[in-house]
Parts: C-alpha cells; structure tokens; sequence
DNA sequence: TCAATCCGTATC
DNA sequence: ATACGGATTGAC
C-alpha cells in the first residue's frame, strides 16, 4: 500500500529496498495507544530514506499489533533493548517537532501522578495536525533571538491574593519581566471572559506579536496554527484556558494560574487531571517561577504555602486600605426591608439601603443570585414550607421533570410525604432563579434599568451610570468604575450543597463578585445575605483568603480529605470495581471506603458502583503505581466492565 | 512422531 | 485486532 508508490521521502521505501539508518536506527516511540498494559514505549527501525525527517518530538505511524497508529518520537538511539525483531516505522508524518522534550516530561509525570496513560496525556497535550497549516513556513520573526540569561529567582513561587482593582494588568507586569529576561511564559485562565481580559493585557505589556492566546473552540486549523507559532519559538508568552498549561513555550520561566479554585480546571477527559496541579508539576520539573494568583486562595494553594514550595504573597495594610469596599453580612430571613417591594424580592434592609445608594449616586449594582440549576427545590404546595426528607431532615429535589422525588443528601424516596406543618400531601416546585430575581428587583427599584448576565446570555463589561445588573456567579461582567454595591444573595448555597468543598467555593464567588466594587473610599459596599458567623462569611467580611484556606486545610487534614491526603475514586459496574480492587496492593495505612451505588452510569447504563481509597500524601505515589498496574493486569486480561480511575477529584460523585 | 488445533499472551 | 509460542490432541 502506502511505501509502494514512494512519492516522498518521509513514505515508508520500498519494503524490500530499505535498510536501517547509518546512524542512530532505533526510535523510541510514544504508540497512541490507551491500553495500560501497553504503556511504554516501543521500539522501531528508521529506514535510511527516513532518517533525517526522523527527529525526536515529530510524529509517525507505526504498525502496532496489526494496526496502523500514530505515535510520537521520543528518542533516537543506537540500539534496542528489545530481544525480538524490530519493525520498520510504517513512515514519518512530518519532521514538525510537536513533541518538545520538556513536555514530554511533563505528560509521563501527569500520567504517573493520576494513575493514566501517556497515550491519554499526550492527547490532551498536543492538538490533531493540520497539514495544510503546517505546510505553511515558520514566519520567522524572532526565532532563537534569545541568548541565554540569568534565570530568575526561583522564589518567585507565590500563591498571591489579589485585591480589588486591575488584576490582568498586574499579572500582566509579571509576566512582562520574565519575557524580558529572555524566558517564556505560560498563563491558564478558567474561561473566555477572563481570556479575553488578560490576553489583551498581556498584549499591551510585551506585545501583540510577543503573545498568542490559546483555547478549546478555535477550530483544528487556528488551533494547530497557534500551536505551531508556540513551538516554532515565534511567541514568548501563551494565555490561554485548561489545555494552554501545556503549550511548549521555549525556555519556560513563569507559569501563572489565575483562580486556581474554578471548577472549570478539572479536566474531563482521561486522567481527570486538574490545571493547577499540572501548572505546579510544570514549574517544578522546568524550574520555572509559578504564581497560582486570585481573590481566592484554595486548600492546594495553602498546602503549597505549608511545604514552604511556594510562598504567601498578601497585600499590605494600606493597599487594603485603598482597594476593599465595605463588606457587611446580613443574616437571612432578619431584618427584611420595610419597603413592600423589596420585602416581595426578600431583601434585607441592609442590602436595600445600600442599592438604594449606589443608584441615587448614579452608579451600578451587581446582583448575584444562584446559578440555575442548584435552586430547584421543593416545597410543600399548600403552605409553602421547605420539603424535608423524613429520614433525614435534608432536601427533597426531582432530579428531573417526571423523576419521583426523593433527598438529596441520603437519597430516601419521598413517597408517601406528607407536611409536618399542614398534612398536604402534593408538592410544588421553587425555582427561584435569576430571571424571577431580576423581575422583583425591577419592582423594589423602579426606573432603574435591570440587565442580566446568566447561562448562555453572559456579558463581558456594563457600562457605568446607574442600573441592576443581575448574574449568576462567574457571568458577572466587569462595570467601567466598578459597581457601587454589590449584593450576594446566593448564601444559602453554603447550606444546601452537601459538598465539601462548599465554603471555600461560596467564599470564591463572593469574593470575585466583591472585587468588581468600588473601594469603600468611593463608596463601594457589599452586602452578602448568609449568617456572618460563619468562616467564609467572616472571612470575606475580613478579606482574608489565606486564613480561611488554611483553615480548610486543616480541616481536610483531621478529615483525611485532599490535599492534605491523596484520594482516589474508582466507579464501573460493581464487579470490575471490585476486580480492579483486588488486583492493588495498596499501602497498609489506606482506608478503603464503600462501594456505594454512584449516581454516574458506566456506558451500558449498567448501574455504576463507586469506591473510595485514600492514602496519606508519602503513599500518594504507590497508590497512583498500584491503581495503573492493576488497571493493566484488567487490560491484558480484556477483563469485562470499564473502570475509571480519578484522583482527588474536585466533587466527589 | 508429527501435524492440526487450541489457548493464552504480547503487541517493537 | 492479529500473530505467535507452547501445550494438547489425535492420527499414523
């Protein structure tokens, strides 16, 4: 087939012609190839004919247990360790080097550290070549210009708490330095908005042309396009969502994540691996600077800061002084306002005198109610008190339209409910979103203009002058001078979701809402409707990111909950769970926890069984080892029944 | 004793 | 998936 023709130089020779390289025959190649058993590199011969477009980092094919596949370079050597014969590759794809030594690094550790494939990482690492794209010549401009430099103090590891105020502009500086000394750096951002902010930021620091930004929808072609100016050496500095932490930036000396708590950082695909902690593993084996930056500071982040690997950079007294509004906690259901119409869209006094304010100053106000999706809940449909489980006192949701309803948190039907206030028997549905939010505030705050920022209706900026702008939390758009006041209704999302990570997550979207007001010096103030004794709220109320995550790490410490133990999730039908689990030799300190029933489906809608394991952070690696290696055994066995494996992950479910 | 067949294992 | 090696089977 292919060789037969023999058009170019990079197809396989005529089969019965080709001889093995002068020099250096044997490639090492990465097979994409997700098996676990097969996860390993695996030798081939490099035909004379192949030899020069045969470079580490390019891409071919090989023939792989019968199949054709594509691989990656890894290396060329003299020769193989491999007792059998060795194949001929099948042909180089291109001499493009896609696969640079450093993120070749990079991807083995992820795979090792989340107990995956490197077939799996590479995929998320390196983007499907377009050839037309690549057939296109390098520009050219600033290619290898650079001669080597001092690097950098390495101390610039930081887990920095960012006040109100310009934060692209300022990591944007950050950045610039490091590409002045002569080194690349790397940006990550949770999402488009915050791309567009910062990548426009970094522009006007070190250059349109200095900068490329880099994320999921660009299309194959642009996609491949950027990839290619970023290791072509043609950019120094990438921003970019989730997958840019891997853009192979020449000479690494700065990787920054931005909000490192956004759930948007826990990638879906295979290994579930999450952006910080790739960011983090990326600095570390670069020796690059690494700067985890936001209003927020996670659990991770404070561990970081514990291990003495990064340090706490907070602001000072005065730059306090001059960026925070005014905070104030108003506990629910107190104190409501007096006036009819705010009473109507339950806002407490507090929160009214302060919209009231900032309109009269003509200025705007933010509002941020629940994200749609979590308000569902059920009350009793004649006196409209809260549906409660009768097992457990917790919340009664449809998890959809006809589902029958049942609890949220222990998961009893409620069949055969029946209100403990007025005996009904029937349900109704509260949905209070932001759409019925919007309406009542436009009510309590008439002529006021109200606009809306929620689902797929998002916008980027408002601009100043007097209005409502209601949005859900992470659709709040940035107000040109800053919002008057800000109101943070969602509160109660502390005491409804289950989760762990609750607080810390409550504690972030508030703190990125408050941070588009305007210092209290010019009149800016937030009010947050939740009971101000609890630790997010005081520490919101305080602005104190760092001492609440510690907190929360201490508090997963005495729970042995990530980071400060490591955690693994194994869900598949029950017997493949427990298959898998019988082939670990786990350390003899790890807690093995369930299986319970998951509410995940394997593919088959077979019912899915969840199994927890969690070790101390010293067997973090032997987990990670023994969770590989039995999903290998299971592999080569062709063992039935699909099993994932998930290593601390964000929710647990 | 040797070929045909089966099964498990490796896949370069 | 497919190829291969070793074990097993059955005919001479």
């Amino acid at each position: 087939m292919s060789g037969a023709t023999g058009a170019t130089a990079r197809r396989a020779p005529d089969k019965s012609r080709r001889e093995p390289a002068a020099t250096l025959p044997v490639a090492r190649v990465a097979v994409d190839n997700p098996l676990p058993h097969l996860d390993r590199p695996f030798d081939y011969l490099v035909a004379e004919s192949q030899s020069a477009d045969c470079v580490p980092g390019c891409r071919v094919r090989v023939r792989f247990a019968g199949k054709l596949l594509d691989g990656f370079v890894l290396e060329r050597v003299e020769k193989s360790e491999h007792g059998g014969r060795l194949a001929y590759l099948e042909r180089v794809v291109s001499p493009e080097v896609v696969l640079t030594p450093e993120i070749a690094r990079l991807a083995r550790t992820v795979a090792d550290r989340w107990a995956g494939s490197l077939a799996d990482v590479l995929r998320l690492a390196i983007p499907p070549r377009h050839a037309t794209v690549e057939k296109r010549p390098a520009t050219g401009q600033d290619v290898a210009t650079k001669s080597p430099r001092a690097r950098p103090d390495k101390s610039l590891r930081q887990v920095r708490e960012m006040l109100p105020g310009n934060w692209p502009r300022e990591l944007a500086t950050l950045a610039a330095d490091v590409v002045a000394s002569g080194r690349g750096v790397v940006a990550v951002v949770p999402d488009h908005r915050d791309l567009a902010r910062l990548a426009q930021a970094l522009a006007d620091a070190v250059g349109a042309d200095a900068c490329v930004a880099l994320a999921a929808d660009l299309g194959p072609a642009e996609r491949y396009r950027r990839f290619l100016r970023i290791s072509r050496g043609e950019v120094r500095c990438v921003v970019g969502t989730r997958g840019a932490v891997w853009a192979p930036v020449d000479d690494l000396g700065l990787v920054v994540v931005w909000d490192d708590g956004d759930d948007l950082y826990a990638e879906p695909r295979a290994p579930y691996c999450h952006t910080r902690d790739v960011a983090v593993a990326r600095a570390h084996l670069a020796d690059a600077g690494c700067i985890l930056a936001g209003h927020a500071v996670t659990a991770e982040g404070a561990a970081l800061v514990e291990s003495r690997w990064a340090r706490a950079v907070a602001p000072d007294k005065s730059a306090r002084t001059r960026s925070l509004p005014a905070i104030r906690a108003a506990g629910d259901d107190v104190d409501l306002a007096r006036d009819p119409a705010a009473r109507a869209a339950r806002l407490p006094s507090l929160a009214w005198q302060a919209t009231r304010e900032a309109l009269a100053a003509d200025l705007p106000v933010l509002v941020q109610v629940p994200r749609l999706g979590y308000q569902v809940s059920l009350q009793c449909a004649q006196c409209r008190a809260a549906a409660r489980c009768a097992v457990c006192a917790g919340p009664l949701q449809r998890t959809t339209a006809d589902a029958a309803p049942a609890c949220r948190w222990c998961g009893a039907p409620a069949a055969g409910w029946k209100c403990p206030q007025c005996s009904s028997t029937s349900f109704r549905a509260v949905v209070v979103g932001a759409k019925r939010t919007a309406e009542e505030l436009g009510r309590a705050f008439p002529g006021a203009p109200v606009r809306s920022s929620v689902g797929d209706h998002v916008l980027g900026e408002v601009a100043a002058g007097r209005q409502l702008v209601v949005a859900t939390p992470g659709a709040e758009p940035v107000a040109d001078g800053g919002y008057g006041a800000a109101l943070l209704l969602d509160g109660w999302a502390l005491l409804g979701r289950d989760d762990l990570r609750a607080g810390e997550e409550a504690l972030r979207r508030w703190l990125n809402a408050a941070a588009l007001v305007r210092p209290a010096a010019a009149g800016g103030k937030v009010v947050v409707v939740a009971p101000g004794e609890l630790r997010p709220v005081q520490a919101l109320l305080r602005w104190r990111p760092g001492w609440h995550a510690a907190r929360e790490l201490e508090d997963r410490r005495a729970l042995h909950l990530p980071p400060a133990a490591r955690l693994a999730a194994v869900t598949g039908p029950p017997a493949a769970v427990s298959d898998l689990l019988a082939h670990c030799e786990l350390p003899g300190v790890a807690e093995v926890l369930g299986p319970v029933p998951s509410p995940r489906r394997s593919n088959h809608e077979e019912p899915a069984e969840r199994l927890l394991i969690r070790v101390p952070r010293r067997d973090a690696a032997q987990l990670a080892t023994t969770l590989h290696a039995a999903a290998a055994v299971r592999s080569a066995r062709k063992s039935p029944g699909a099993v994932r494996i998930e290593l601390d992950p964000v929710v647990i479910g």
